[in-house]
This record gives C-alpha cells, sequence and structure tokens, in this order.
DNA sequence: CTGAAAGCGCTTACAG
DNA sequence: CTGAAAGCGCTTACAG
C-alpha cells in the first residue's frame, strides 16, 4: 500500500519527476515512457499520498458543503445532486452541518477550511460581509445556493415573484382570507436565510394588489419542520376570524399544517386550502399543491459554478423557475359555495391524504 | 493566512519542535512556554496546516461515511448524527454517495480512502470479504451499520423479531391474508442490503407460526421508494385473492402504497390495513403504523464504535431495540365486522392521511 | 523542558 | 523529453 513514487520510478526505470509527469497527464512526456511508467504503477497499485501533493500543490482538490441541518429532503436532495457533480470532476466533498449558532461562530471564525479545501458551497445561509471575507482570506472559492452576494457565484430563485404567484392562486380560488405560515429561526440556530422572507413579500405583494387588506395575525411564523407548521396552524386556527387558505414556505411545515387541520376534523381542501413551496417528494403521496423550484438542478447548477469559479472563471449567478403545481390541497373556499351545510359530495372519497 | 510553524516560533521565542507540541497539548512543555507559544499562534491566526500534519503524522484526521443514496430521510438523519458525533471528536466527515454499481466497483477497487481517511463507516450495504478486505489494506478503520463482519464494528438491529412483531401485530387484528413488499435492488443500483431480505424471513415466520399458508404472490419486491412502494402495491391489487393487510419494509416505500391505495378508493384502515418500517418523520402526517429502529440512537453509535476502533479499541457491535408504533394506518379486516355494508361509523373523521 | 535535524511523499522550476 | 534538487509545512526521535 505504501508504494511510492520511487518504487514506480524504479520499476519504470525513469527518475520520480518523470512519475510524476506522466501520471499526471502533465505534458512533456513520451507516450512510450508515459506507458512505461503507467504500468509499473497499475502493477504496483500506486496512487500518489494525498497529502504530500496537497503539501507539494496547494491544492486539495476537494470542496466543502456547508447547510444548516442533514436530515431535511431538501438538503439531503441538493447535496446529493451537487457532490455527484463534483465528483465527476474529481473532488472530493467535506461536509459540514452548522444547525446551531454557536457551530455557525465556530466555523467562520476558525480558518478551519484553509488547506482542507479549495472551494466552500453555501447552502441556505445568507453569509455576512465578515464571514465571506474569512473564506475569501482562507483562499476558499465559494458559491452560494439560496443567497445572494456581490461577487460570489450563486443559485437562486426570484422567490418574491414565487410567493406572489403562489398567493395569486388562491385569490383566484376566490379565497380572501389568506395566511402565511413562514420561517423564523429558533433562538439557536441558523436556518431559514433570506428566500422565506421573500415569499412573506410575494404574499404581501399579491394581497395589496389585489386589494386585501393585511393582518398580522394572519402572518405565523415557526421552525421549518413538520411540528412548526402545526404550531403556527394551531394558532392560526384561534385567530379571530379564521382564515379560508394558508400559503406555507416550506412543504415539511405544510405537513404540519395538514395534519393539525385533520385532527381538527376539517376537511381540505373543502374546508381549508392549503398550498406549500419545494415540491418535497411526498407532496404527492398527501396530494399538496405546492411551488416547485427544480430543487435537483439547483445542486447541479451551484456545484458547477464552483467548478468553474476553481477554474479561474468569473463566479456566476444563476435563477432557477418557480412553477405551480396544482394537487389536491386547494380548491375554492367553501363559504362560496351553494350549499355550506349539506354535504355536497360523498366526501371521504378521493380526498387529499386520505390513503 | 500562510502563517506557518516558523513565525509563531519566532514570535514566541522559541523553536519549531517547541511551538507544534505546545499547540497539540504534548507533554513535556512547561505550562509557561505553552501559554507564550499559545499567545502568540492567538495573535497570528495561526493553524497548522493539515497537509503537512498528515504528511508527517500519517494520520488524516477526518473519516468517510459511504451511503447509497443521500435524498431519503433515513440517511440525511443517520448522516447528521453521525457527523455531529465526529465532529465533536475533532474529525471532519468527507461523503462518498455509491448509487450504482459502478460507483461502488470503482469505489472499491481504486484504494481512493488511502490517505484521505482513517476510518470509514458503510451504510445500509453489505460489503464483500474482498471489498472489506480492500478497505484495511488501504489501513482504514470501518464500522458498518444495518450490516455485520467478522472482525469489523457495527450497529444493526434484529430484523427478523422486528419482521415477526410486525406482522403477528397484523395477525393479531385477525388478518390472515397478509401481503409483504420488500426491497430489490435494481439492475445498476446496490441499495437495500440484508435487513429488508430479514424483514422477508421475519414476515414468513410469523405466518408458519400463525398456520397461515404463504404464497408467492403475496410477496412483492421493489425499488427502495414511493414509486416502488406504488408499484408494488398495484401489482398486489390485481391478485386472484386480493390480501387485507401489508407489511412494507420501507416507510417511504409505505407510502406509495397509501397512494395507491386512496387512488383505487380503498379506505385505510378500514379496507386495508397497512404498516411500515423505520418511523419515518413524516409518518405522522399520514397516520402510518410503523416499525421505530431508533434511527438517530444508531447513527451516533455507528460513529463512537469508529472513534473507539481509531483509539485502539476493539470492535464493536451493538444492537438496536425495534418497537411497533401503532398509529392510524392499521385495524382488523373490514370482513370481520359486524355489519360489513353498512358503513359502521361517520368514516370521514379522524382517518389517516385526510387532512 | 527545549532545540537541531531528518523525514513524511509528493511537485516543480531549473538544467541539460 | 528527462533528471537532480529544492521545497511544501509539519512532526518526532535524538541529544542535551
Amino acid at each position: 500500500m505504501t508504494t511510492s513514487v520511487e518504487s514506480v520510478a524504479e520499476r519504470a526505470g525513469v527518475s520520480v519527476s518523470t512519475v510524476s509527469r506522466a501520471l499526471r497527464s502533465v505534458p512533456g512526456v513520451s507516450a512510450a515512457t508515459r506507458k512505461r511508467v503507467q504500468d509499473a504503477a497499475d502493477e504496483l497499485g500506486y496512487s500518489a499520498s494525498p497529502a504530500a501533493s496537497r503539501l507539494a500543490t496547494g491544492r486539495t482538490m476537494t470542496v466543502g458543503i456547508v447547510v444548516p441541518v442533514l436530515a431535511k429532503w431538501f438538503f439531503g436532495k441538493v447535496i446529493g445532486e451537487a457532490t455527484h457533480t463534483l465528483r465527476q470532476a474529481g473532488f472530493d466533498v467535506l461536509l459540514f452541518e452548522l444547525g446551531t449558532r454557536a457551530q455557525r461562530e465556530r466555523f467562520f471564525s476558525s480558518a478551519h477550511l484553509h488547506g482542507r479545501t479549495d472551494g466552500v458551497i453555501i447552502m441556505a445561509l445568507q453569509p455576512s460581509k465578515a464571514e465571506l471575507e474569512s473564506l475569501t482570506a482562507q483562499g476558499q472559492a465559494v458559491a452560494l445556493l439560496g443567497a445572494e452576494a456581490q461577487g460570489f457565484g450563486s443559485v437562486s430563485v426570484d422567490n418574491v415573484s414565487a410567493g406572489r404567484a403562489a398567493v395569486r392562486h388562491l385569490l383566484n380560488l376566490g379565497h380572501e382570507r389568506i395566511a402565511f405560515i413562514g420561517i423564523r429561526d429558533e433562538e439557536s440556530s441558523n436556518l431559514g436565510g433570506v428566500p422565506p422572507l421573500q415569499r412573506l413579500m410575494g404574499y404581501r405583494e399579491a394581497l395589496a394588489e389585489a386589494g386585501v387588506p393585511g393582518d398580522d395575525m394572519l402572518e405565523q411564523f415557526d421552525e421549518n419542520s413538520v411540528d412548526g407548521g402545526a404550531a403556527a396552524m394551531s394558532r392560526l386556527l384561534v385567530t379571530e376570524q379564521v382564515p379560508t387558505a394558508v400559503f406555507v414556505a416550506s412543504d415539511e411545515m405544510a405537513f404540519g399544517v395538514l395534519k393539525v387541520l385533520r385532527k381538527a376534523g376539517l376537511d381540505v381542501p373543502r374546508d381549508f386550502s392549503v398550498l406549500g413551496f419545494d415540491n418535497h417528494e411526498l407532496c404527492d403521496v398527501v396530494g399538496l399543491t405546492t411551488m416547485d423550484h427544480e430543487v435537483a438542478e439547483q445542486g447541479q447548477d451551484v456545484a458547477r459554478i464552483l467548478l468553474d469559479i476553481l477554474q479561474g472563471g468569473p463566479p456566476a449567478n444563476l435563477s432557477r423557475a418557480v412553477r405551480l403545481v396544482v394537487r389536491e390541497t386547494t380548491a375554492p373556499p367553501h363559504v362560496l359555495r351553494t350549499t355550506p351545510t349539506a354535504p355536497d359530495s360523498p366526501h371521504s372519497a378521493g380526498h387529499p391524504g386520505t390513503p
């Protein structure tokens, strides 16, 4: 296993310099000797010590991926796609989970990446100017996902217009009292980032556009999880004038919303409409209407953008499309129907979430 | 940024050897000089070049985590827990996704880990003897999750008895025609591993125990996903004598099962009972009855086991408990009820999956 | 407790 | 096209 360049050189009858050049396809080696070296290396099962080449070249051929959490569909998906692209380009990927503020601070203050990675992909976190500087000072190329920063590569979506489109769908169905459930960071966490806020902006714009007055009570925020969504919906249920529809900033939260509505005995979409965000793979199971934002593609994009920067290219800024995916959790509000009290359908067949 | 040991040594007025010792808390340095060195390092923002120390020590202080797929709740959860434990011990984690047979072969044949990691955690993959040897030949410590191998650390659960317990629950409810939906690898993929097979064994044992004759038609296999589960259930629906319940080897597949049943107009659990495996975080949303196997704990376990091996300890083999979590997708079979035709309840309230 | 020196295993100007 | 040599930035016996 510990076959070194020297053993290969010996076997191939050349110098170590030649071995090094031949094996890395550096120009300036005759085809004949290149083959001889390659063969010798193969026979010995040789592969260069990464530590040694890193020390000599200063390049690590690995990139870091930074996420707020791993155990979420969105991040699993995006990381999977990104690592695949990165690996094809010959890079290893180092994983960093920055779930708490403490972890985040330690990470950005410690120059931990220096000499460990050539570049880093930061997901769903809006790094501050200082944090970004710390990264570049460590010699890192950086690409952002779900955030933007002057001079840095990034991929994101237009969350404002996505939020607007979502709420318009609800307005078009005839809803007027439309709530918003968004993401608020916990004391100690740092998830969320800006997209959720932009979605809120879109929500407000659509309402204003339609002449529907806003209502603070209708905007609820919680942790980005099933439980967080459930908690937010529970609060909505006890407001003075309960809404007839809600736009939820993430599908996972929307799942929690569905759960609460079911437990409250409300029928979706007859009594209440729910619209999520992400197009989570399980949307189809519960019939959740949602906003798709090309999650897999975003993962590939951000990897490619970083690879470009690593090769000396300029930092690209991409924007992915968002589109409404109508399933079965949105419908016209009940009050608008002809017979509000008498059940207007068998009601138990074909309803979303009814297995 | 490129502050070296020398600059620290100079500033502290000591030799580089002393700096090296002081900074790594190696015994044999007076408290006074240790502090002086520490201060100098802090002032200079110094941190040792990983490549250089790796080359000098031969230790990388990083471990690899190998998974079949990233974009699944189970793996996200387990990786999250494992990386957390690893990071606390000062290790970085390198991620490897081996979704296809080709990727798997390349990985195990290329000595890619050599010099990159000190150890590796292999998840939900049953490595062959040769693959294991390749890893140890590369000097890797190895710990397995969801698999076992002579002489290697591992954490798993008793899937046979778990399968038995699951099916017994169904039998106790009065079901006799009970189907099994398991995981079969695609041509090109290598997911699954042994646990799914053991769950099948448990299913068969429980049936035999109860004197219920087996039926090949009742055992369906597909890809481990919502779509795979849906496809398998669709096949079950057209068997000659449709079963009244199914034990599904993974929750994600069970979600697909629920979807198909809903589309077929069947009510769960009135017309059909479904029992999953994993206790996926979304079980609660659709009310899926399932088998919990302490997923988060398994992630921590496997990391700790590897850390122990890395510190010279013996390879531990842990087994985690499995327990039935009854929710709302299992009930006595319809045919056993007193009034088979007339609905015996309001039937639309409180049903699983009805939001 | 501290320091001078060799060595870890590559890569890369510099000559030839 | 090929080789000898310096250097990348640490760690660790070996002396003292």
